[in-house]
DNA sequence: TTGCAATATAGGTGTGTGCTTATATCCTGC
DNA sequence: GCAGGATATAAGCACACACCTATATTGCAA
């Protein structure tokens, strides 16, 4: 889960997001898809996929030689998450609930200042969902697995 | 409002909004802040400040020659609008209730499927708030505007 | 096994963009 | 007015990254 905010900065990524909102898809239906809003290559597509797949945002799914992708919610909502940690330092409408508890138990000082990095409640601090971090940590050989 | 995704895609850009979140700050405090971080000079933080403000992701007050940023609410909606209508095809919990009537009444079909472009409600189909659009329509001479 | 379909990786290229220094614009106080 | 502070623009550079073609890997069916 990393350069989540950098995944979706990129227009046909977010395309791509789009595509899988209707649903599960394999790689193939969406390079075809992407072809109807103009010439895009098999690789270009499968390099996007990978970096979707890097940030949390899409799960795959192998049958076959197929692989299927499908949104993963749980980057959507860190992504959201963070987002609404931004106008409301509170944090009170992030996901469950019990999390606003948490935070009034805390005694939620002073209401907006002195919290730079707001905590997206949900995911504890996620130190910024999108920490540049180059480095690749996803050196896991998994290829094509089943 | 224009490259919303984009704007936020940048590490640099996320941290200036954490700091807005703890409140309007002008643009001299923020170089400061972000100069706890890591060396940056005073322009690049102008510019950064622009992309957010052409984004739609901060306003900006004149107050004598000093500049206030602040997050600009409307813009952080769109992000976490789009994002909601990927994940729940029905836009139901995209802020205002209502929306949710809306929707109802328009008899809401098929529930999921064919539905590419989530319409995040709250601002009728943005047209993908991102929309790449790399036409400089911010030619308005308003420099300094008071 | 061979062939083909589906997808991923390798390697190389061009452009967008984030950065810097230098300078312009605008305000305020003297 | 002029000096100095605050911020924005200009111009140029370097690098990241989105793209391509070519090829490797895997799965399936003949």
């Amino acid at each position: 889960m990393n350069g989540l905010f950098e995944a979706l900065g990129e227009p046909t990524r977010r395309q791509i997001l789009e595509l899988l909102a209707g649903g599960e898809q394999p790689a193939g239906a969406l390079v075809e898809a992407l072809r109807t809003r103009g010439p895009i290559s098999q690789p270009a597509v499968s390099q996007h996929l990978r970096v979707l797949r890097t940030a949390g945002l899409v799960t795959v799914r192998a049958e076959g030689a197929r692989r299927y992708y499908a949104l993963d919610e749980s980057g959507l909502r860190a992504a959201q998450g963070w987002l609404a940690g931004l106008v409301d330092p509170l944090g009170a409408f992030a996901q469950p609930l019990d999390a606003l508890a948490t935070e009034i138990a805390r005694g939620h000082r002073s209401r907006r200042g002195a919290m730079l990095a707001p905590t997206p409640v949900g995911q504890h601090r996620p130190a910024d969902p999108a920490p540049d971090a180059d480095t690749d940590t996803d050196t896991e050989r998994e290829r094509f697995g089943a």
